[in-house]
DNA sequence: CTATTTTGGAACATCAGTGTTCCACTATGG
DNA sequence: CCATAGTGGAACACTGATGTTCCAAAATAG
């Protein structure tokens, strides 16, 4: 619970750790902690002096995963365009989101329904877009806005794990996604 | 290793604990084996007489999903018809499969490339399917077909999720999983 | 160069899950 | 009804992750 503050150095460590922590338990949600120090170039006896327990780290885990979401979020300027344009920019800025999509889809980072409020600025955000795609015609109204929530994460969690199986570049993988949400998406 | 055989008792009790780490598993793949056993209504001690290792029981999951994998592929008889139908029977199978979705999908389970040429009958009766749809212009030739199926994938188990976090019936969420699938799927 | 901060290694107690053994208990079918 | 297959509880050793403490080395600031 106590967080350490300031002093450049400190700083600069645990955020080397929040880093490493993103990458490694994205890929293993049960790494043991010392992998996330070493992958960190850090000691143990560092890491735990920053996040005593395993909890604080990936409370901290989940507050920079709401905090990239809604700069994400924000430069998708979704309330701008056609229904189906802001999700398309949506979808691009999550797509840049890497490993923090694996952890946050993949893993129990359990984000709450405060947690995406505030990353989506509300749902109310995220579901104006919607409607106002179902207005203009360029989103399916039989599709619900929670829905098509699920399916972007789905989707995009799917590319990045396409690009490791198949062997596809990141701009690839993004242009397959886009494809598909845009088909699923639109007025048929 | 050493697999126990027959004795009607023996099968049923040993079906019973599979079917509880299918379901037990795909909640939480890190659940303790007492939690099997007990989801099971068997000892720890039971369980471990038939399953000696952690691994023996993953590798008897294994084993029964490619199972249910197979038949559910020969259920959906995916030569028959044009290529977007052909699809659209296969999602309605796979989605009936349940908890070894998730298992699949989100867990560990990995399958090896030997295990999913033998659920579809090689990876061959797959591509068919999508060339087929193809030819046809049922399904988008610029989406190839191992991409189809992560999307198949990742949107079958986006629906479950759905299931549990809004409250919907699995009759509508099937529904939104096909029409997101045919239309993420078909050209433009 | 000193004082202070920051670090990392080593050692330790603790804990939960695992896998084993042993024994007594229920069924079940001959 | 009795022999046997099947079960489950209790106890145990073992393991790997966790979290703590202590101290000496390194980095940084003054």
């Amino acid at each position: 619970m106590t967080e350490i503050q300031a002093s450049g150095s400190r700083a600069r460590t645990r955020q080397s750790i929040v880093d490493a922590a993103i990458e490694v338990l994205a890929r293993n949600p049960a790494a043991p902690l010392g992998e996330v120090a070493a992958a960190a170039n850090v000691g143990r006896t560092t890491l735990h002096r920053y996040f005593a327990e395993r909890a604080d780290l990936t409370a901290a885990l989940r507050a920079e995963a709401v905090d990239r979401l809604c700069q994400a979020t924000e430069r998708a300027r979704i309330a701008d365009g056609t229904g189906a344009t802001a999700i398309r920019r949506l979808c691009q800025e999550y797509f840049d989101l890497g490993d923090v999509l694996s952890l946050i889809f993949n893993q129990q980072l359990l984000l709450t329904d405060a947690d995406w409020q505030q990353a989506a600025e509300g749902d109310a955000a995220f579901g104006e877009m919607v409607e106002r795609g179902h207005r203009d015609g360029t989103i399916d109204p039989e599709l619900p806005a929670t829905w098509i929530q699920s399916l972007i994460w789905s989707q995009l969690y799917a590319g990045w794990s396409y690009i490791g199986d198949q062997c596809v570049s990141r701009h690839e993988a993004l242009r397959l996604i886009l494809r598909s949400i845009e088909g699923a998406v639109s007025v048929r």
